[in-house]
DNA sequence: GTAGAGTTAGCACGATCGGTCGTACTAAGT
DNA sequence: ACTTAGTACGACCGATCGTGCTAACTCTAC
């Protein structure tokens, strides 16, 4: 049944340059979303600031609701690059915690978008706005959290952190401090946030005492 | 000089029905903001929620960015009222942090904004959008952290935290974990979530041992 | 009770919103 | 080379945006 009107599995192939600017015109998309939200997010922005006619861009993206979810891969895409893989690069465990608060940290401070961590930004306005979004923005905090989850659970097993550590609240909490520390920094464009928040996250790693040990 | 027109420093005093209707609008427009953000609050939408015309709320405001500071004003109102003097009723220390705390989730279960804390909706939004606006929600956020540590300062002069807890880093922790519950909850729609937010809150600030202690 | 100021509605404006249509160019598959 | 389809454009749609202007209505002070 299906097989028959699709020879190869991939009866549209997409033109190089199509691909180009699509690229080009998600990660503006992206970067502009941190701003003005994921629903302020206009369709005439977005056409002014990639320098693509409005109809151009709905060559690629028939709707709004495509246009954001695209949006949204793009800025898991991002997230993936530059947070999920430093940690999971790191030493299994302890290391991988720390890496991961300390790859968020980076990935805010230098401003990968410009209006801090995308999903810190969007996940807050779209969450009294039920929709596929909305769906799509939960389920990556949730992966996010698990991620953390199952670095402190390896943590655990190698006796990096106290016994009467549970997993869930340690990586309730860290999240927690991840987006404390962006909402601040964001709000009041003060480096010294980021201090702050990289002694609260060593602190309560046990950070100061193990790095000595580890050494 | 100034005097001159002013004669009991009260020459436009407001009447009665204006004042009720004023508190109405700026009532719902707490509420809309919650869900479509500062910026996404139209006029348009306002007055549709309210039943009053365009034109009539722009008796009140001159215009959307008095608006969205008058909103704003009246969102510190509530959450002063229903976090900050529950908190301060409360036994000065520990006991204020904690109440604070507690104060803080019940406000965001009780929906008594439909989009959560109203301030951890909108501060976000408003973040990479410089103005009045932005600087006085960072003002609010300021105000609430610097509560939070005097209460932890006055927690650790009484001896009941660990001397060699910092208030500036557990005013950050604490603030960051009400948040960070705020965004989950509205995100997953789940009481869940307040459990574990209060089983960390107990945690961080030694409640559970405390408890017995003090009864 | 009359005056005047606070209050509200009606109407309309320019701009922008998300979205559609027809068309032209061009990179691929044959 | 010829066709096909992805790509991009400009013009345009109805709706809504924020914001004025004017004219009623109504409470309140004299």
């Amino acid at each position: 049944m299906t097989t028959e009107s699709a020879k190869h599995d991939r009866p549209r192939p997409r033109r190089a340059d199509g691909e180009r600017t699509r690229r080009a015109i998600l990660s503006a998309a992206a970067a502009l979303a941190t701003v003005d939200g994921l629903e302020g997010l206009s369709i005439g922005n977005l056409a002014t600031a990639t320098g693509i006619s409005k109809s151009g861009l709905y060559a690629h993206f028939g709707s709004k609701l495509e246009l954001q979810l695209a949006t949204v891969e793009e800025a898991e895409r991002v997230l993936a690059e530059e947070v999920v893989q430093p940690a999971l690069a790191a030493q299994p465990g302890l290391g991988q915690l720390a890496a991961a608060c300390e790859a968020f940290f980076s990935y805010v401070e230098r401003r990968v978008f410009p209006g801090g961590c995308f999903f810190a930004a969007t996940s807050l306005e779209m969450g009294a706005r039920p929709g596929p979004v909305k769906d799509r923005l939960a389920r990556v905090q949730s992966e996010f959290t698990a991620l953390l989850r199952s670095f402190a659970t390896t943590a655990l097993e190698q006796h990096e952190l106290s016994a009467h550590e549970d997993p869930d609240q340690l990586a309730f909490e860290l999240h927690a401090i991840l987006l404390g520390a962006d909402t601040k920094f964001v709000l009041y464009d003060d480096p010294a946030v980021m201090v702050l928040a990289r002694q609260v996250i060593h602190q309560r790693l046990g950070l100061d005492k193990a790095s000595d040990a580890s050494a």
